[in-house]
DNA sequence: ATACATACC
DNA sequence: AACTGGTATGTAT
């Protein structure tokens, strides 16, 4: 607690910059379970001392020093903004406050479920002897760990060697991703009969909307809920947390409030959840991190409810996105619907690695191009190409840069992928002189997918599926050949010229071709997994068994099975907000209006 | 459009 | 010594 940067934040000036690192370098997960009865300032300590004179510390300290450099500037605009006169801009508030009122909607029994330790507790299900003693999942960094070793402040994200410092008996598991993919599907195959369109928030969580359940069942949330739970614990051998509320927002901040194994309900009702909301700190809020957090403190808004006070400046201090995002939050409010993956499409396929500081031209390119081919793995199993290509270094200092291209083509072969990133690297080599390299990763975004022509094509009726240009074989391979969409002319008509029509044959050729490329490539990742085994994930990531399946689940982004890669896999639209929930919400939005 | 930053697990 | 990886989305320019 005393690490807290909240509360030094405004009266001394130096000692400030240690107190507001030391409680960064506490790690993003410290509001998380578990951490209650940890003595934080010890822990900080500790950290601090195993970081102290590293490359990371250095990088974490300027961070530090920027973000405090950013506050000044924010503080200073508040103190002018509070010499204006903001009467118009605290009715817009006001007027937004009351329009979002009426689209309140506490029709909606929304939960949050969320698998407690979810990747510990399935190495557990296997030896079971390591309930008794601190464990984690993750070598290099931990990415989860039991209830035991976060009594000695272990955490997710923390590097294994401070969790080490912290725990010296701590065990260290190597991540076993199809294990967790396995796991997750059981419990989604038994939360899917609660509400068959739930929505994964990611490997381990998912959201559900149980109005119907509850009213075809005659059956109160939290008994559906613990029903629920007491299935999946049965079933699958593993507990879960909930959170039941009026919208997915709501659940989310609930389903932490009894972790582990257990439920908290906030009642559908106005003033339960503005009371709620109103000592709520911002930072539990799903989109507020570190970096907002700080900031929002330093102008004085500390809970949820210290929002509406601050209304007036918020937009111009923030912007109006997070504006919006904010008196959301004040209000309580966010979605009541849930986006079932099949009906989610992703926008962006990637890959990273860090590896030992590495300089050189040959051994960057070396490097790049065992990163197109993990790429191009990874985009033949989504069935994409991508449209644009993205570079993404880390230098030795821990400095990110990124540089991206529109190739003449949509690409996805690593010959390609390395192709055309390669100018990229050299780029940077040059305005980097003895350029070091601690990751290097490719991603490619404004995909286009790569499944099979819709037979209709042929026979004169081009776009039935999507909406112009932005998807679908056929503008696919116009692109490749690298003609602009709207030149074919063809496919508007609705009647197809022979000419054309010939082109349709030729690309439906290609297509074929392709199809057989990708399963060939496909069979191949099949056998090379086989032989793969389970190897350590740090180096050789693999992916879950089954290929196939994740290429037909390609783009649903099932938040289960591809990647063997990341560990906690987002595939989520709702929480991946930047510096906050800023998106509005779609439905609310909509709602608004009408 | 590009680069960077923030956030989530 | 040692501090992740994949995806989304915000702001600034």
């Amino acid at each position: 607690m005393t690490a807290n940067p909240n509360a030094l934040e405004h009266d001394g000036q130096d000692s400030n910059l240690h107190d507001t690192l030391k409680y960064s370098l506490l790690g993003p997960s410290l509001t998380k379970s578990g951490q209650d009865s940890v003595d934080q300032k010890k822990v900080s300590d500790i950290i601090y001392d195993a970081s102290k004179g590293s490359k990371f510390f250095a990088h974490e300290e300027n961070r530090d020093k920027l973000l405090t450099v950013k506050i000044e500037r924010i503080l200073e605009k508040k103190a002018r903004l509070e010499k204006l006169n903001l009467t118009r801009d605290q009715k817009k508030a006001d007027e937004y406050v009351a329009e979002l009122e009426l689209s309140r909607d506490l029709t909606q029994t929304v939960v949050h479920v969320d698998c407690d330790a979810f990747y510990a507790a399935v190495e557990e299900l296997d030896r079971p002897e390591l309930k008794l003693v601190p464990f984690a999942v993750g070598k290099g960094v931990l990415t989860t760990c039991n209830y035991h070793a976060r009594k000695f402040g272990c955490r997710s994200g923390m590097a294994g060697f401070v969790a080490k410092k912290l725990c010296p008996q701590l065990i260290q598991l190597p991540l076993n991703f199809e294990k967790y993919t396995a796991k997750a599907r059981e419990v989604r195959e038994i939360i899917s009969q609660y509400d068959p369109r739930f929505e994964s928030a990611s490997i381990d969580e998912a959201y559900l909307n149980i109005t119907a359940y509850c009213e075809s069942n005659s059956i109160r949330p939290e008994e559906a809920v613990e029903q629920l739970r007491k299935e999946v614990h049965e079933k699958t051998k593993v507990t879960i947390s909930a959170g039941i509320a009026a919208n997915t927002k709501l659940a989310k901040i609930c389903s932490n409030i009894n972790k582990p194994n257990g439920q908290y309900r906030l009642q559908n009702d106005r003033g339960a959840i503005m009371t709620f909301m109103d000592t709520l700190p911002t930072r539990k809020v799903n989109g507020v991190g570190r970096v907002f957090e700080r900031e929002l403190d330093a102008v004085g808004v500390k809970t949820c409810g210290d929002i509406y006070q601050y209304r007036q400046y918020l937009s111009k201090l923030f912007g109006e996105k997070a504006f919006k995002f904010l008196i959301q939050c004040y209000l309580g409010l966010g979605r009541t619907d849930t986006q079932p993956a099949e009906e989610y499409e992703r926008k962006s396929i990637g890959t990273e690695s860090t590896f030992a500081d590495l300089s050189g031209h040959n051994g960057l390119c070396d490097k790049l191009e065992k990163t197109a081919q993990e790429l191009e793995k990874d985009m033949v199993k989504a069935q994409f190409k991508g449209k644009t290509l993205v570079l993404k270094v880390k230098l030795h200092t821990y400095e990110v840069l990124t540089r991206q291209v529109i190739p003449p083509k949509a690409v996805y072969l690593a010959g390609d992928l390395y192709k055309y990133s390669l100018p990229m690297l050299s780029k940077l080599e040059q305005e980097f002189k003895g350029l070091t390299l601690r990751l290097m990763g490719l991603r490619c975004t404004h995909l286009v997918t790569m499944k099979k022509p819709d037979p209709l094509a042929f026979f004169g009726y081009p776009k039935v599926r999507n909406s112009p240009a932005s998807s679908g074989p056929a503008s696919e391979s116009n692109e490749s050949k690298g003609e602009p969409v709207e030149t074919g002319g063809s496919s508007s008509s609705g009647v197809w010229p022979s000419e054309d029509f010939e082109e349709a044959a030729k690309d439906e050729y290609q297509e074929e071709l392709e199809e057989l490329e990708i399963l060939s490539q496909l069979e191949e990742l099949e056998s090379q997994q086989f032989n793969e085994g389970k190897l350590d994930s740090e180096t050789k990531p693999e992916s879950g068994g089954l290929v196939k399946e994740a290429a037909r689940e390609a783009s649903s982004a099932s938040a289960s099975v591809e990647k063997g890669k990341g560990q906690l896999k987002r595939g989520r639209h709702d929480s991946g907000k930047s510096r906050s929930g800023l998106k509005d919400d779609p439905k609310q939005t909509r709602l608004s209006f009408n």
